[in-house]
DNA sequence: CCGGCGTTTTGGACCGCTCCAACAGCGGCC
DNA sequence: GGCCGCTGTTGGAGCGGTCCAAAACGCCGG
């Protein structure tokens, strides 16, 4: 008992497998009785196309794959929501790989994708491996979303502007009233931009000598660590911009640990504007990347280069907005 | 200039396009420089095999498609390690489907999975929509993991035993000298196990009068509700056990506003032993459902169905285990 | 009644791979 | 020498769709 197949829904129908390809496909040139003679047929035999056959003979699977760098990174699904929604307008069905996976395994990050032949593939954060991007990227059109890292040729790269986010962060803290105001870091392309955003912002109001760095690493643990060192300096800063919320959450518990309120004594602000951030309990001032938009723009420059698979690379930014949140105040001398 | 195919291989090689499939598929009857010969034009030629042809022929896909209801839960993503790490080991490609996505068109959840003709198909966590399992099992090996509601004929669940895990907190806090203790309960069939499994253990030690519950609905907002609701009873429980940890954090944060510490004045242990939990700042007592396990023990049950569609369909629970951290401790009264 | 033309419908080639029956070679044995 | 059996190798028939050239149909004007 096996799946019916389009001759049988041909020979139910009455008519030749043709017919039943046209009607499937949408085509206008069919008469309404016959049309419906097949609809009703593939109705009554649960018929459903067999993707593999169809990719086949089209030379195209309408498929994209997305590559993930870390399933554990909560910021990537606002990401992949706008992302998925236009893909799927546009005809195309969205597979998720995980990267890390592929790799703990040492194999091809994209061999899976290769090998379904998808129509596109869209890496999502920064992946360890950005060579296999560079080698996909022959055969197939690749869009990088949300990292900076891999300026390939023919790739395009969409992603929201760090440094301008780091900014708004810095100058939020600034505008309260801060003065005297730390940088925990990040880590790769995208740590580098967070922090040349900050001390832009603190150079340009003149706070260049007031400006603290700590090398942070993207985890709760490298945050507190940091958080600890920056606490000891004295004068104590007021105010910290943390690399990502992670980082900004092992500061908080650090601050916690020194007998230090927040915002009252100490101001904190995250970057990704995580789930994390809008926990009532932490209720972090964070850096919205607006991920949603990014995916909706990394779709539409997908579906560009599909159309047109030779354009050169290119680097769109979006603007990051601030998140104001229970996590920030004037500092206390200034009450 | 087309991706080259199995016959341009056994051309460069100088042999049959036949000859070719052996050595891919790795038969022993070849000789050694024949298979030589086509592994070095495969190199050559970058050759991959085309997916999509293997399965029309082969008339199986070895993939296996992975149905996820919400990207947003972090719980799954260490379920999803155990479950692909032992696919892999078998040979299956895992593709992720997001099922909320699905839904939201207004599409058959396994739409895309049936079209592709995965040769099964895992649904982890609690579906919306029961009933597109149920049409799928006919077709197609299912498993469900992480969840129990669906018990369909032909349809292994593989899941943390939840109402063991709710016991094994819920005596934490009795051990700890806790009498007077309220639950937060949960949603569909897990809150129900979860609240069985407390009110069972409360039962079992006398304290079935000092049992008090609170509904909430798995969300930060809820937990929080439950708890002031909770906190305002007189006497006021001493502890409070909730369904998962976004619950049990809306709980701290209830306990904050009434300047209630944790855990000197009030004790909390959560359920799913998330990232969350983890934080230092938060630092949860929770019970740990070893999603790792169930993933690989789903594995198992999928590959069993995969060799016999026939079997009748299983339950099986694995055992939580209870992590202990910074959010309970012996009530303040007993000091 | 026939030819011409636009609309529908159809058979068959083909997409790239696997599977299988059949075949080529090659000793060994009677 | 002929036959058998074994190891390697091969051509061709599918798998289930799409696509296209050609056939069938229907209608009209001459």
């Amino acid at each position: 008992m096996r799946a019916p197949t389009i001759r049988d829904v041909a020979a139910r129908a009455g008519v030749s497998k043709s017919l039943v390809s046209l009607v499937l496909r949408g085509s206008g040139s069919v008469r309404p009785e016959k049309r419906q003679a097949v609809l009703a047929a593939v109705e009554e035999l649960g018929y459903r196309p067999n993707a593999a056959a169809r990719s086949l003979s089209e030379r195209r699977t309408r498929t994209v794959g997305v590559l993930l760098d870390d399933l554990r990174n909560p910021w990537f699904v606002d990401l992949l929501d706008g992302l998925t929604e236009r893909l799927h307008d546009a005809g195309l069905r969205v597979l998720l790989g995980d990267g890390r996976l592929d790799e703990r395994l040492g194999e091809d990050l994209t061999r899976t994708f290769t090998e379904l032949r998808v129509d596109g593939v869209v890496a999502v954060g920064t992946l360890q491996d950005p060579q296999a991007l560079r080698a996909a990227a022959g055969r197939v059109p690749v869009v990088v979303a949300g990292a900076r890292e891999p300026e390939l040729p023919g790739v395009d790269v969409v992603t929201g502007d760090d440094e301008l986010g780091a900014r708004l962060a810095t100058e939020h803290l600034i505008r309260l009233g801060h003065r005297r105001i730390a940088h925990i870091t990040g880590r790769g392309a995208v740590g580098a931009l967070r922090r040349r955003g900050f001390e832009t912002a603190m150079r340009a109001h003149g706070l260049a000598d007031a400006a603290l760095v700590e090398n942070g690493d993207l985890t709760e643990e490298g945050g507190h660590r940091a958080a600890v060192r920056l606490l000891g300096r004295t004068p104590r800063p007021t105010a910290v911009f943390a690399a990502n919320d992670i980082t900004c959450v092992g500061a908080l518990s650090a601050a916690a640990e020194s007998g230090l309120a927040v915002p009252r004594e100490l101001s904190l602000v995250g970057y990704d504007n995580t789930s994390l951030a809008r926990l009532r309990h932490l209720s972090l001032t964070t850096v919205d990347p607006s991920g949603h938009e990014v995916g909706l723009r990394a779709a539409r420059r997908l579906l560009d280069r599909i159309q047109d698979p030779d354009r050169p690379g290119t680097v769109e930014l979006t603007r990051p907005v601030l998140r104001e949140r229970g996590s920030t105040a004037p500092p206390a001398a200034s009450r």
